[in-house]
DNA sequence: TGTACATCAGTGAACGCGCGTTCACTGATGTAC
DNA sequence: TGTACATCAGTGAACGCGCGTTCACTGATGTAC
């Protein structure tokens, strides 16, 4: 009388058809209620309806897992960027547009948020993840580059660093709580991730002044 | 012929002293080696020379332990804090000399930073940690309602929030080395984290402008 | 269209491991008288 | 100052657990002829 679990829904076939795939997507499912350390391989595979050792056919070891997990999440990112910067003409407004997507993306998929900073993936080790990552950065370095001065490329990583720094900081401190309950909270956090980066973006002749050039005393800092 | 491991040097005597302490130290050393996952009551036991069960005399469980270390990471950003903001009089540049300091807390006390925002404790359980937050943030408020219209409360908060958020990102994304090697990158995001904090009081109308306000124009101060 | 066979994608049992935590115990320390 | 005793802070053996990973295996699928 006391089956210890319900049994995953056997499938009607021997294959799975795309286990890959549902592992991933079961590895996220895990990551949200559990947490990045909580996930594990043994899981996952109960998960998906599948023996324990079935996911090493599609993935060498459990890093290589949420490798693959990570690159998904980076897509999704990815695709929120794009959606933000085209919704936007002016530079300034889509890098606040971006910046509020990140805290959203954060909120509304935590699970891929903690898997980007919280599995201490080595990128050099998963090269689609450091591919990934970098077409992320690019989108935004593009936009950037229409605010610096002659479309100086150190100067549009700055910003980028910059603007990125604050929303990973927005998405952090929300999710840790700091800006009140859910709900009312991802809007405030965004809204407040959003105003920053206008801020930062008038202000950078400042920002940009902090930066290294050969040529040239922006304004007269001390 | 094969001593698994080297004797951890007995204590002279049966009592530690100050076991309690000495775990807290332990327990960082683990973490800045293996991370915060890593971490574990008995490789903490261990190192400090006590058998697997004496911390148990000490704290509940290993959430306990973590806790007190997150306590002590806290004093230590504190000192830096107030270290970092009492070497400056205009409140802007002590903002900016706090986010660079905290930046430098994150780089130099690696694990401090880790188990504040990647052990997932759970501030609630643990009264003392959210004293101890309480009181570093309020350092923080305390400098930036003097940058406020009428040293308005919210707007502080705001603003404090929007640093925190900077500051926090800065740190996080010089950990995960988007600003380049050890080193160098250190200064680098430093030094950025302060410019952008000070493009961020420079902008602050527009940050202020984004909260709320029941009788607000606040574009015009500076 | 039917058949033989290679390959693919599963199974399930087993392994060694380290962990968190508990328990009855004991040595050391401090204190009341 | 000496002694009895309570309390504190350790010990070490044991427990149950779930994990990552390997291995020889087998069922299903696809393809060449």
């Amino acid at each position: 009388m006391c089956t210890p679990a319900p049994p995953p829904r056997r499938r009607p076939t021997y294959h799975h058809g795309d286990l890959r795939s549902a592992l991933i997507d079961t590895a996220l499912e895990l990551i949200a209620e559990e947490g990045v350390h909580g996930f594990s391989v043994a899981e996952a595979a109960r998960r998906s309806g599948v023996s324990i050792s079935a996911p090493y056919r599609h993935f060498a070891d459990r890093d290589a897992l949420l490798a693959a997990v990570a690159v998904r999440a980076y897509e999704e990112l990815l695709g929120r960027f794009t959606a933000a910067i085209s919704a936007q003409r002016a530079p300034a407004d889509q890098l606040a547009a971006a910046s509020a997507a990140y805290v959203r993306f954060a909120a509304e998929r935590r699970a891929m948020f903690e898997v980007l900073f919280g599995a201490g993936l080595d990128k050099v080790r998963y090269p689609p993840l450091e591919v990934a990552a970098t077409q992320v950065v690019q989108v935004l370095v593009a936009v950037a580059a229409r605010l610096a001065p002659n479309a100086d490329e150190h100067l549009a990583w700055a910003l980028v660093q910059a603007m990125a720094g604050l929303a990973q900081g927005h998405a952090t401190l929300l999710l840790d709580g700091a800006f009140g309950l859910p709900g009312e909270a991802l809007d405030l956090a965004a809204d407040r991730a959003a105003s920053a980066t206008r801020a930062l973006v008038r202000g950078r002749s400042l920002l940009f002044a902090g930066v290294e050039t050969t040529n040239g005393p922006a304004t007269s800092h001390g």
